[in-house]
DNA sequence: AGCACGCCGACT
DNA sequence: GTCGGCGTGCTC
């Protein structure tokens, strides 16, 4: 006898183990590892999805508790590949959370199956007396011909009525039985092709074509023998006609209809231009030399590509890409979510054409799992997406490119909580895969392993077209107030964007937070509008005078007295986008200006369509926030303006230098990318700090070394661990009394890690977030294991407290 | 997650 | 005496 071991797609961890269950006869063929399949659980024997992760011949459970599989789901080639399911094995360990969890986020969204209900009739009917209730429910099931969905009869019922159903099965006068519908997201069409019979199919030509009013059915014929398939759309537009020739053919059984699915292709190839390989830059070449010996090898290690703004990296990209594709493997290429509308996509899809597919978050549940779909049917052989597109499931991948490595979208912010770069090295390692990691401005742990040998540091030094770097220029903002000037522009960048109107080049100004401290606030008792939900502060928007929170959305009408004093004087403070739009327009009225920021851009492609607007030279200046900074080629830009470039250095976090350099430091990379030289006006209210003047240097290592001296004395990663222990639930006591309690347990369980820090608890930087109370206890050590073993003992011992808040554990939170 | 079992207090 | 609340434990 064969058993399976199963997990079951049960969102609780104290389900999230091995089930065994007996594979039957009928089945046997049809069961591998990696198949979702449908089993019977718990007394009631739910129909419940799982997951075969492997198949044994005996079993340590008594056999008469084992239950038999009841249904297969994946036909032909199983959801999940080994390696697949190994990573979902490591990310549970890694990221502290349910296996089920883990393929939970492998798994395309889309395919999962859902489970229905439904009521049958018994007839005839045992004779009793019954409510009113219960009877309305019996004249329903036999109006409905004896069954119905569950669903539909809770309608009828009262919303609290609990027990009519309940008595009505006690009683035998209904059965409820539970059936699984796969959640169909494909798209078919409808198809028409020559039937087998060849013979009467010529015999029927012959005679249609002594008949000119039968034309078209003749033409279909000949159109179909060509193509022997096509969908009917495509037959009518091809040969001018209706469907009825064809529909009539179908009635003489000589053309067959049916429905086909198809997989949306998401982007049109037709007007990109194949491109053809540059020849390479030195630099570039000796890159792609190492990165191909790299590959040779058997224990191959990750590889930084580390090129500044304009050096190529994307090239390199593409022509190892086409080394791995000629060796019959395939490429995942993860960019961040922001760029996926940018030039790197666009240079993959010319060069590559339909051996690329793309995913993204805009597109629909069902597009997304046909490109799934195409990747695992090999018909594609690169794909790109976001930290999601890892997933991709290529049955002989070859290589992995992370672009712009250092950026924050490739950590999940949802649970499992994974980083996308320790994924991509992970799933590397299992398939044999080399993964390359790609920044002018690298995460610092990543520099670190680097520096240390761990990963291969490729440098690329020179820009391309020989184009030289921008000149930077740091204003200190707080002298030009002791000067008299009020305005949010220096007098630098005034003069700046004066000049370049009259030249008729263009100027980015840029602002590293969308409304940022534009904020309202009351001037005579300081009073904040601040989100009760959230507990952020509203941002002041100026289209719709309304206050709007980033994190919920909540919006709320701007107040015209203050609610707290009732004074006059409340008013929104400081510089958003919107605010420097204002101003720009106050001050340069001959401009045409552009704004680009999340609320500019919400709908489906208006983000592409600004940017294709502010290339096409159609405006003078365009202002936004990182979105803009990021991937894209103004040739004509000669003047950036970093409209306060300290904004990130307070954000509470250890890594705020860090973002600050990296985000200066694209900023200024749109500056000056043509023919032009460009300049760059960094205004800040710190002008001395290092991540500042290193930026303006374009200094990374040199950053990187001052950094390391902060990070090391602080004992922050890399050198060191932060354990993070976040405390949620709705009641504000309940996460307070919680995080007193399992801070007691850590401090108890702490005396054998005498090396460890324990800091708070206290409310997380978000406070308060979907009216959930948030609680932080930070853990800090310098070794990893030891900082593991103690959060988890202290969460084991929690648990026995019986908390009512949920918990959840990131390792090293950036 | 979803349910049964069993131990308590509050009611016919 | 028994109905139903909730804490506890189990599901292959």
């Amino acid at each position: 006898m064969l058993y399976a071991n199963i997990i079951l797609d049960i969102k609780n961890a104290q389900v999230d183990r091995i089930f065994d269950y007996e594979i039957p006869a009928s089945l046997a063929s049809s069961i591998q590892i990696g198949v979702r399949v449908i089993v019977p659980f718990g007394f009631k024997n739910t129909r419940t999805e799982g997951y075969v992760l492997g198949i044994t011949d005996n079993t340590d459970i008594p056999l008469e508790k084992i239950k038999p599989i009841l249904d297969v789901l994946d036909y032909g080639t199983p959801l999940f590949s080994i390696e697949m399911i190994q990573l979902a094995q490591w990310m549970k360990e890694t990221y502290f959370c349910t296996l089920n969890q883990c393929l939970q986020t492998i798994m395309p969204a889309g395919i999962k199956t859902k489970n229905v209900w439904s009521a049958l009739l018994h007839t005839p009917l045992p004779n009793r007396s019954r409510t009113k209730q219960e009877e309305l429910i019996l004249h329903f099931l036999q109006q409905q011909g004896g069954s119905a969905y569950v669903s539909k009869l809770q309608k009828i019922l009262p919303e609290d009525d609990k027990t009519t159903l309940n008595s009505l099965v006690q009683h035998g006068d209904i059965h409820l039985i539970q059936e699984t519908s796969q959640k169909e997201h494909s798209r078919k069409v409808l198809f028409a092709k020559l039937s087998e019979d060849i013979q009467a199919i010529n015999l029927l030509q012959e005679k249609l074509k002594q008949k000119p009013h039968l034309f078209a059915q003749y033409k279909v014929l000949q159109y179909l023998s060509d193509c022997k398939e096509a969908p009917l759309k495509q037959i009518q537009e091809a040969l001018e006609i209706s469907d009825s020739p064809i529909r009539s053919l179908a009635k003489q059984n000589a053309v067959v209809l049916y429905q086909k699915e198809v997989l949306r292709d998401v982007f049109d190839t037709s007007s990109l231009t194949e491109t053809l390989p540059f020849s390479p830059t030195p630099e570039q070449h000796h890159a792609l030399e190492q990165i191909k010996a790299e590959w040779k090898k058997t224990d191959k290690k990750p590889i930084l590509l580390h090129g500044i703004t304009g050096s190529g990296k994307t090239e390199v990209y593409l022509q190892m890409t086409e080394e791995v594709l000629r060796y019959g493997k395939q490429a995942i290429i993860l960019v961040p979510e922001i760029a996926l509308t940018s030039m790197i996509v666009k240079h993959f899809v010319s060069r590559f054409k339909d051996k690329v597919s793309v995913t993204h978050s805009r597109m629909t549940y069902g597009e997304r799992l046909d490109q799934w779909k195409k990747a695992k049917n090999n018909e594609i052989s690169i794909m790109i997406g976001p930290r999601s597109a890892l997933f991709t499931p290529f049955s002989n991948l070859g290589i992995v490119i992370i672009d712009e490595e250092h950026e924050t979208s490739y950590r999940s912010d949802t649970t499992p909580k994974y980083d996308a770069k320790e994924v991509a090295e992970k799933l590397c390692q299992l398939t044999d895969s080399l993964l390359v990691l790609g920044s002018a401005t690298p995460d610092i742990p990543t520099y670190h392993r680097a520096m240390q040998g761990e990963i291969k540091l490729l440098s690329m030094k020179h820009r391309t077209n020989h184009s030289t770097l921008p000149q930077m220029t740091i204003v200190d903002m707080r002298q030009e107030l002791e000067k008299g000037n009020l305005s949010i522009f220096s007098k630098e960048l005034y003069d700046g964007i004066k000049e370049n109107l009259k030249a008729k080049q263009q100027t980015i100004l840029f602002l590293n937070r969308r409304g940022y401290s534009s904020f309202v606030s009351c001037r005579k008792c300081g009073h904040v509008m601040t989100c009760d939900n959230c507990s952020v502060s509203y941002t002041y928007h100026a289209n719709s005078q309304e206050l709007i929170c980033h994190y919920c959305g909540k919006r709320i009408a701007n107040p015209s007295v203050c609610p707290a004093c009732g004074s006059k004087y409340i008013k929104y403070f400081g510089i958003g986008t919107q605010k420097i739009e204002e101003e720009t327009k106050r001050l340069f009225p001959q401009a045409v200006v552009l704004r680009m920021d999340m609320d500019t851009t919400t709908k489906k492609n208006s983000h592409q369509q600004i940017l294709q607007h502010f290339a096409s030279g159609k405006a003078d200046i365009l202002i936004g926030t990182q979105m803009i900074a990021k991937g894209h080629d103004f040739p004509n830009v000669t003047l950036v303006g970093i409209m306060a470039a300290d904004i990130s250095l307070n954000i509470g976090s250890y890594t705020a230098s860090e973002i600050n350099y990296q985000l200066i430091t694209q900023a200024a990379g749109r500056a000056g990318r043509g023919n032009l030289s460009g300049k760059v006006v960094i205004q800040t209210y710190h002008p001395e700090h290092y991540s500042i003047v290193l930026a303006a240097e374009q200094n990374y290592h040199g950053f990187y070394e001052q950094e390391c001296k902060f990070l090391r004395s602080m004992e922050y990663p890399p050198f060191g661990h932060v354990f993070s222990i976040l405390l949620t639930s709705a009641e504000e006591n309940d996460v307070i009394h919680s995080a007193e309690v399992l801070a007691d347990i850590i401090k108890k369980q702490n005396l054998a890690y005498p090396s460890i820090v324990m800091l708070g608890p206290s409310p997380a930087a978000i406070s308060k977030l979907k009216n959930e109370y948030r609680w932080n206890i930070l853990l800090k050590g310098k070794n990893k294991q030891e900082l593991k073993q103690l959060a988890l003992k202290s969460i084991e011992e929690f648990k026995k407290t019986r908390p009512k808040v949920q918990w959840n554990l990131t390792l090293n939170p950036r």
